[in-house]
DNA sequence: AAAATATCTATAGCCACTATAGAGTCAAGC
DNA sequence: GCTTGACTCTATAGTGGCTATAGATATTTT
């Protein structure tokens, strides 16, 4: 039951490019190959991909994945570094909603400070900007 | 009253690369040069690069300070576009702020599954995350 | 057999920087 | 005057996670 790439992209809903990206990468094994050198993927290359792209769906950065694959590939003892390792991409999304939100606080009193209907020399919101950088740069992945 | 690059970065908080770089960009623009070729800014370039570094800690691209710059630059009569800039920013985080809640959620819920202390074959994380993809990859900048 | 579609490789681009290499400039101390 | 060290210069490559492109081959459909 082996399958071209183009069939395992629609049904991962990935890219056929990324598919190959993955490959480059070490994420998933290289597949065998037809006759005419075209990528033959069986169901575990399927159900890996689904795992990619689920951790993605997830925000998980390919090194996150690279290393929830690699305790799949090679079961330790307990899951205690799967469980660290969703705790610490938990915590950093949650540190990224933080920041979010004191954004919009900081956006939204730059939008009080004009109603729209004057000249642009007058505009608030340009001379709020202008204003002393009062607040660091959020660093936003 | 002119300073080298270096002073500049430290007024602004602004790493020297990225002086250099917005200058490439063309969001600053060259400054003059001294004798021995070093740059030399005055309190214009001061001002400007404030607010393009206002413009990014409120996480505006720099197409989008490009564009406040534009407006800056050759005022019109009312500053609605400002407005509308700003409003559509405001709008993008918080889709963004909303796809961030929802992950979060997913993580959770991802999270519950184990507990932690056994072994990697029956972690209900892995498995939760080799099922089918449940969910839409987050697309966030 | 021709046309349309799928696949292949290799390379460049995106964003907003960051890092590196190798050379030149300048002020202070000896 | 000479060295030391801090600063600056240009040019180039790398980051992440793809996306886009070009040009060549393979397969499928008409």
């Amino acid at each position: 039951m082996k399958i071209r790439i183009g069939e395992l992209a629609q049904r991962t809903r990935c890219e056929v490019v990324t598919i190959r990206y993955y490959e480059k990468e070490g994420l998933l094994p290289a597949p065998a190959r037809s006759s005419g050198n075209f990528r033959l993927y069986g169901d575990a290359h399927i159900e890996r991909l689904q795992f990619i792209r689920h951790c993605r769906s997830l925000d998980m950065t390919l090194s996150e994945v690279r290393a929830l694959l690699g305790l799949r590939d090679n079961p330790t003892q307990d899951c205690g570094e799967v469980n660290a390792l969703l705790d610490n991409h938990i915590q950093e999304v949650e540190v990224r909603m933080e920041a979010l939100s004191q954004l919009k606080t900081h956006l939204f009193a730059l939008r009080e400070k004009c109603s729209g209907a004057r000249p642009v020399e007058t505009c608030g919101i340009l001379q709020g900007l202008a204003e002393c950088s009062c607040h660091s740069v959020a660093n936003m992945p």
